[in-house]
DNA sequence: TAGGCCATCTGGTCCT
DNA sequence: AGGACCAGATGGCCTA
């Protein structure tokens, strides 16, 4: 299933070829069509080697490494359109792989479109998916919806894990509440998970889009310190003491804050109807379940809509192509 | 104003 | 020689 999930994104990752052609830099063009236009003379064929002269040569001793040439004005003007040819390159580059994390964007969780996420969310979101995607499988379960967000915000920083949790339109009251039965600890019972004791906060995620008055979600995540127990039930989790494991570097989160949002504790029926709204296309086929708000649905929804304001164009991923069928199955048996 | 994020430039390294 | 990749430097933008 992985496999196909990643065949999705594969050809997106591959059209990013195509916008060399599509996105040629026009005022890079025209930089290096002059300099095309440009002829090179011939003296730079046979320039003289800096201090090749046999004087230079008698006097001092040989330098190693390459020799260096000298700077004729027709060199300086082939470095020149080098660099800039190259300085092209780079960006173009660069602007591929940002549409290529454009693409990961969209196929996370969460996804909106007026408040991105940052590249480095993106990219541990999008990690996180995918080790949640692979312990639903490997355990062959759904996962309670709490340690679902937990799975997928761990590492994440608080704006960001605001936004997954309001796009699963979670109660963060009620998520505070099993978490944290006993007051400040944090500590649930059937996580195992250590709390970080300070907080990281990304400026530009905690602005008012994420965190908007009543409807901020609070939410204490855990460090990268109880991985192996949340995804390792029996024994199997990935290496995660890889010394490349980004948990290690990743800034550790601890959301704290007052609570606001909904006052009313959700029934358990409202928790698995938030949940599986996020497994929409997993459990199209429980009608009371189901439920297709893409962009707007969230909204329209009513019941809910007060819960999401700042992520009134956020959205979760119901229009999926076939991968998530696979889970869609695995998620009605 | 500080800090985070980003785009771009640039020089270095490696490979073909 | 030239291209791909990388990391550091720099400056702009935005938000708290």
């Amino acid at each position: 299933m992985l496999s196909r999930l990643f065949s999705e994104v594969l050809p997106d990752v591959q059209r990013l070829a195509h916008w060399v052609n599509d996105n040629e830099n026009e005022d890079c063009k025209s930089k290096e069509e002059g300099h095309e236009a440009c002829h090179l003379g011939e003296d730079e064929l046979d320039e003289p080697l800096e201090g090749s002269s046999r004087a230079e040569s008698e006097m001092e001793p040989k330098k190693r490494g390459p020799k260096k040439r000298k700077m004729t004005a027709a060199r300086v003007e082939r470095s020149k359109l080098r660099r800039m040819k190259a300085n092209t390159r780079e960006r173009i580059r660069m602007h591929d792989l940002n549409s290529a994390l454009d693409n990961l964007r969209k196929v996370v969780p969460c996804y909106s479109k007026t408040q991105k996420l940052s590249k480095i969310e993106t990219l541990r979101l999008a990690k996180n998916y995918i080790l949640t995607l692979g312990e639903i499988l490997r355990n062959g379960k759904r996962p309670d919806v709490v340690t679902y967000v937990q799975m997928l915000c761990k590492g994440l920083s608080q704006p960001t894990t605001n936004l997954v949790a309001g796009c699963l339109q979670l109660n963060t009251r009620n998520f505070l509440t099993e978490q944290c039965p006993d007051g400040p600890r944090f500590h649930m019972p059937s996580s195992p998970f250590s709390v970080h004791p300070y907080s990281y906060r990304c400026p530009r995620l905690s602005s008012p889009h994420y965190q908007s008055g009543t409807s901020a979600v609070n939410l204490r995540t855990h460090s990268y310190s109880g991985y192996e127990s949340v995804y390792a039930p029996g024994g199997t989790s990935p290496d995660y003491s890889s010394p490349d494991y980004e948990g290690q570097h990743s800034p550790p989160v601890c959301l704290n804050g007052g609570l606001s949002g909904r006052q009313q504790e959700p029934s358990e029926s409202d928790r698995n109807y938030h949940y599986s709204m996020h497994y929409s296309g997993l459990a199209s086929s429980r009608p009371s379940h189901s439920l297709h708000f893409g962009s707007s649905g969230a909204r329209s929804g009513g019941a809910h809509s007060e819960n999401v304001p700042p992520f009134h164009d956020a959205h979760l991923h119901h229009d999926r192509p076939p991968p998530y069928e696979d889970l869609n199955a695995f998620f009605n048996n």
